[in-house]
DNA sequence: GTTCTTGCAAACCCTTTGCACGTCT
DNA sequence: AGACGTGCAAAGGGTTTGCAAGAAC
């Protein structure tokens, strides 16, 4: 049996800035080349990135916008479900473009560091009852699951 | 059918206490009194709780330890798999004994902002077959899932 | 013209680190 | 005696904030 990769779904960049113009309308806040300017850089990185990583990005390709500026336009966007944001053990936030991987979640290789990120439909149904058996309704929901290669010196990815 | 609140495990001090000198003889790191005490201290906490606030209570409870010596201690009690560390959103780090609710999972009502931890047997397996794709051996998952009551006003916990 | 946003730097919080002193073996 | 652990304070990284200048409405 294949096993189930997330992938990546092709952006509609219009649709993205109709979708973020339209809520900055709604929420009476100010429609600036800036925030446009970010959501346009944030749909061309690959996957998973910090705010920082955005930062230097959108540096590279000769935008001028400050971290303070970044921060509270991914703020923002997380506000109206355009992005999504990753706390993972230690580090610092992750944000990514929501349209990209729709609902995946993340396995990670505590043995060679390997991330994968998957997506089972299953794994919604039971998270649905989870929240009905609370008489909720779930929403969105976050997967981390550690494991380890059953035989260490086979693991096709291990580090050094 | 009810739902699987996670229940609190009785906790036996000497046991851990054992686990943990154990731990500390074999990779060859001192027992000392504070980070016997600290131990001591992690099993009164009732939940979740953060580096700082173990921190704090110490010094209501008298006990004389520098936040560097916490810090470190939840973190040898980490590697022993006393304690658990979870990185919820936003915040810092959480600490939590290992023996008091093994194996839940969290479920956030983002109306009212209440936590519930829960512990299905289900969800064990789904983790370990995503893992099984993977041709790799789950050791630990994080799930949380964030959810929303059907109608609002009716959300028996809602702030405000 | 008024209000909001931006950019910069400073502040902030949580966590880790460097160093001198104390403690365990 | 030697090596490791502790406590303190300072450093560090990531994120937020205060304020003056600029842009949107």
């Amino acid at each position: 049996m294949e096993a189930p990769e997330a992938k990546p779904t092709a952006v509609d960049m219009d649709e993205l800035k109709r979708h973020f113009a339209a809520f900055l309308q709604e929420q009476r806040y100010r429609n600036t080349s800036e925030r446009m300017r970010i959501l346009e850089r944030v749909a061309e990185m690959p996957g998973h990135f910090t705010a920082d990583e955005l930062y230097v990005y959108m540096h590279t390709k000769g935008d001028k916008v400050s971290r303070a500026t970044v921060y509270s336009t991914l703020e923002l966007l997380r506000q109206c479900d355009l992005v999504v944001r990753h706390s993972f053990d230690g580090g610092s936030m992750k944000y990514e473009l929501a349209a990209r991987l729709p609902n995946h979640d993340h396995l990670f290789c505590t043995d060679c560091g390997r991330m994968v990120e998957f997506c089972f439909p299953q794994l919604r149904e039971l998270v649905q009852q989870i929240a009905q058996q609370y008489s909720l309704r779930a929403v969105r929901h976050s997967l981390h699951i550690f494991a380890r290669c059953p035989r260490l010196a086979e693991c096709p990815h291990r580090l050094g």
